[in-house]
DNA sequence: AAGGATCGTCTGTGCAGCACAAACTATTTA
DNA sequence: TAAATAGTTTGTGCTGCACAGACGATCCTT
């Protein structure tokens, strides 16, 4: 509990600056309003807003143990087992157990996912300009670079693995 | 339905610049993290997520009659009810009954409403900084400056009506 | 080799969010 | 007066999700 905010300007030396800008409900705000465009358009596809979740965190990720996915996702280990066995049906995932510890199975994109993934982000575009439309272009690529940079830690500069797995165009 | 992706490079002169740049996954992905932790620190002051993304809504855009705002949400307007029986019986919102049309109700942060909201803003740092942690504050301002343009539609610079309402203290 | 811990899987249970529908009041508008 | 609109209330059902229990497979001890 500090000052709460700005108050009546007899702040010691507190900059103060971002102060109390807390994105958490905007994010909250901007991500239901896309998610419920997201359902109808990615519907066609086979796909629900965590499908594509999933996805990108593991494009992002690479080969991932699926309790670490849980911990990434921060969802329960039993519900990603059905989230993955969605993926895996559809081809979009593949399992492999790990060589070092068997027990492991390590959780990739295939050739596949990555394609399926590019086409679901490029359908999502109109539902984007929706939810989006006040950002210019060059501010999308700024929110999106700091959402990357966020979601993956503390990930400076890889954003862009991203288009190397499946452009063989 | 368009050319879905790049496919086999006859295409065009398109740029393919920001490409397929998506933010929607990642939005929902920080935005579920968020919320997780939101939850727990939001509870001793009685108010769920929700609940603070009504009332950031409600204090950016003033006064709005319930079905705007189940529009702005986009949520079922019987929902919104609930929503605001919540908040009024905690006496942090204020319905009045719109003097052109008295069918309708005006929906109000009372001063209460809005200092609650300063205080949960300051209670949800600690969680903020650790689903934001890799951006310095610069950038989470920056961040913030996009969420809450995109949020509010198009709305160039009123992001401070902010701090004007709760500080008697 | 035996024991316990760990990873993933499957099943089931229960709660909460939410959309949807129907019925009602108060009020405005045609 | 009749119809449309804003809000409220209640109920129903689906879905997401956490949580728990049980199981097989595989490590890791000792």
């Amino acid at each position: 509990m500090f000052r709460q905010l700005g108050r009546l300007g007899h702040m010691p030396a507190t900059p103060l600056e971002s102060s109390e800008h807390r994105s958490g409900a905007l994010l909250d705000h901007l991500a239901r309003r896309m998610r419920l465009r997201s359902e109808s358009v990615l519907a066609p596809l086979g796909l629900r807003p965590r499908h594509l979740v999933a996805l990108t965190v593991l494009r992002a990720g690479g080969g991932t143990g699926q309790q670490a996915l849980a911990t990434i996702l921060e969802m329960d280990s039993t519900n990603i087992v059905g989230l993955l066995n969605d993926l895996e049906a559809k081809q979009l995932i593949e399992r492999r157990r790990s060589p070092e510890d068997r027990r492991r199975h390590v959780v990739e994109l295939t050739a596949d996912g990555a394609k399926r993934l590019s086409e679901a982000e490029c359908a999502l575009a109109s539902a984007e300009d929706e939810v989006l439309g006040a950002l210019d272009p060059a501010e999308r690529e700024t929110l999106y670079e700091l959402l990357s940079r966020a979601s993956t830690g503390t990930a400076p500069n890889c954003t862009e693995a991203i288009c190397a797995a499946d452009d063989p165009l």
